[in-house]
DNA sequence: TGCCTACTTGGCACCGAGTGACAGGTAGGC
DNA sequence: GCCTACCTGTCACTCGGTGCCAAGTAGGCA
């Protein structure tokens, strides 16, 4: 019976999560220190890193799980479809449980883009989400070499939703995200 | 005259590559310390930061450089050509100064690849290429945002030239790394 | 020749992220 | 009421990176 402990477990996290993120917008993100964190929630700093790998997985929250969630929605769509039209809806399908965060605020997605240590856990993230989408973009297509082939549209697409993220960020929330991604895509496809 | 100078101050940097470079192949880079580079060169753990920021930039060498070479080839390209053949000529003309350390070394591209702190550098770096081509980019689009579709074009380009670079390691340089980005790139036009 | 100045270097102390090891406490099973 | 996990805090440590200061060295100038 170990759901008493997962759910004080995933209580505490989000305590963890809600505390230091408020800590990020006030003082900054470098400028907030774990010792910090750990005091205003009233842990030690060791468990603090248990329940997180870095400081920078606070802010990303489940990157991983939100990929997982888009490989399934992926997974779901007709094998006929393209690949940028099952990725585009697959994205919308998965998109109230992938972009939560998104919208709860913007100046974590502010904060994403303008702090380099974030920027860079991020990428490293956006990895997983490649590895897990490329095999399955691969099965759709049809031609040329598949694999190499399968990572520039996965690798493409996320960097348009990257794109559009970013000016939905920049314009303070009012930019129609979808829009600016088509626009994006729209320009890789002439 | 800041010559000598700088002369020994580029022959310092040059040796300290050179020493750490053999150090992490030897050992692996998250294995190698500053200190032992910093002695292995024969100066002190505090010098070796004054010559780079942090570790990693000694394997990842003189990229904003490199993207300083493209943007030149860039823009001396002809005001009419569409931006994927201007992008693709450019780095062909600049590729003998800019991937001069991808023919030097297959392993500190493999290292690249594989170390995770090095891959997050080097996708900070990118994200200095993505300012700086952009604009010159922009300039070559002619309808819709060409702001987005500009970001758009070049971030699927980069992400194609890491694409091709990826499988050229796997293959162990056999791989032609040209080839890979034109069948990368016909991925996103059909 | 001798001094002055600018620049570099090394050493020291310090901070912050992240990890391993150990001891103590607490909840659940028998 | 004990035993067994598991969680927690504390301590010590490594390593990357930075600020500060004293010492040294090369070149310019009188």
């Amino acid at each position: 019976m170990a759901t008493a402990w997962d759910r004080q477990r995933a209580a505490l996290r989000e305590e963890i999560t809600e505390t230091a993120r408020t800590l990020f917008v006030e003082k900054g993100f470098d400028a907030t220190t774990v010792d910090e964190i750990a005091q205003a929630v009233g842990i030690s700093r060791r468990s603090f890193f248990r329940y997180f790998g870095t400081k920078e997985d606070v802010v990303l929250g489940d990157l991983t799980g939100r990929a997982d969630a888009l490989a399934r929605a992926l997974a779901a769509r007709p094998a006929d479809e393209d690949p940028w039209t099952a990725l585009r809806t697959a994205m919308l399908d998965s998109r109230s449980e992938t972009f939560t965060d998104v919208r709860s605020d913007l100046a974590i997605t502010r904060m994403m883009r303008d702090t380099p240590s974030l920027r860079a856990r991020k990428f490293e993230k956006r990895q997983y989400w490649s590895e897990v989408l490329t095999p399955l973009v691969a099965e759709r297509i049809t031609e040329g070499d598949a694999t190499v082939r399968a990572a520039a549209v996965v690798a493409a697409v996320l960097a348009c939703v990257d794109i559009a993220s970013d000016v939905w960020a920049e314009s303070g929330g009012t930019a129609d995200i979808v829009a600016v991604y088509d626009e994006a895509v729209a320009a890789l496809r002439d």
